[in-house]
DNA sequence: AATTATACTGAATATATATACAGTATATTA
DNA sequence: TAATATACTGTATATATATTCAGTATAATT
């Protein structure tokens, strides 16, 4: 943003000012009347020196047809998305980051790590589409019927959790196109990454 | 606050969006335009309407001299999440609003307006499941196949879009334990109060 | 020395805008 | 049955408003 003048800042004041008590943004008269002009143009030209600048927007031939062009805040570190990949867990190593998503930590009550987009459709009747993104929670407290993050051997899934009994777990997708993954602890290793604490769609 | 028309409530829509796209608010012929009137006395009168049950206030012999009574605030990122209200539309007036979301406001590409939370699983197979938050954008540029929020008389649902001919429209619901609204529009008035661009899910 | 940006006054004007007036029509209320 | 609210079209007009033009003056650049 470029340089203002202590004038032209006491006309963008004016603009924010009259906003905020009316709603609606000043006219030229108005503004002069405000800081003691007596010419609308003094108005005018401090209007277009603002404009050029970038601080507000001015539609031509409309009345009060001034808009404060409000600065883009610069986003903070957001949180990772990282795609299924196909080999090994989904570590949050940069090679494996799309890209990172602004929002709150608490935004899906009690915190999350990561952002995993989803592939395929076998968690489709539990609303998890293709190309969502899942909120993991890096966690290895998980209960039956969680929605897990889970690795075995070298692929990762996502799917709903039943422990059958200290030595089975199944895990269970949500489409009828798909089997149950039936796994031995004794024969199959299997890890937990984390479950899933909410999901945003980009349409 | 007293009752309000769907046409009032339309006009009233529309002064909201007008004022949030360009910063100020609408003339007359900008209503009429926005909502298809031919008379300028349309707009005025509805805004009289509006003024005596206390939803504007306007300034007598100023121009865009409307102001909201509740406007809802467009905090830096902060969004209202918005009820499926069984009388008239989703507006953004305070006392529909659960609470509001922090979120950046290009989170879902090029911009919404509001969350709105879901009830009923009529759009099970598209992904959207009972008390998702679905971001509206509100726009009147829909396009088949575009999920969209209407409202028919006084009942607001989101369905697919499907225009069969100038004056049919097909409402399809993502679950085969639902059927096809089908709606004349020379029969039924049907109103579209914006488009799905995303969702979240907070379990 | 010439140009450009800032910072104003003052007057003029095309048009953008609010708003009144005259109608038509339907539905609701007293 | 009359009165009132809603929901429009259509025309007209006073005035609110943006915007240009003509000046004056100071300070900063080129």
């Amino acid at each position: 943003m470029k340089e203002i003048t202590i004038q032209q800042n006491k006309v963008l004041d004016c603009i924010q000012e009259y906003i905020n008590k009316t709603g609606f943004p000043p006219t030229r008269a108005n503004i002069c009347k405000e800081l003691g002009f007596k010419s609308p143009n003094s108005a005018e030209t401090h209007l277009r020196a603002l404009e050029k600048k970038g601080f507000i927007n001015i539609e031509s031939g409309t009345s009060r047809g001034i808009s404060l062009v409000n600065p883009v805040e610069i986003e903070e570190d957001g949180f990772p998305i990282i795609g299924l990949v196909a080999a090994g867990s989904p570590t949050l190593a940069s090679e494996n980051i799309e890209k990172t998503v602004n929002c709150p930590p608490t935004f899906f009550g009690s915190g999350f790590d990561y952002f995993l987009r989803v592939r395929g459709l076998s968690m489709k009747d539990a609303g998890i589409m293709e190309d969502d993104l899942i909120a993991v929670k890096k966690t290895q407290d998980i209960r039956n019927g969680d929605i897990v993050v889970a690795r075995i051997e070298d692929e990762v899934t996502v799917k709903y959790f039943e422990r059958k009994s200290p030595e089975v777990v199944h895990l269970i997708p949500a489409n009828e196109d798909f089997k149950n993954i039936e796994i031995d602890l004794r024969e199959t290793e299997i890890h937990i990454e984390g479950k899933s604490v909410g999901l945003i769609r980009e349409n």
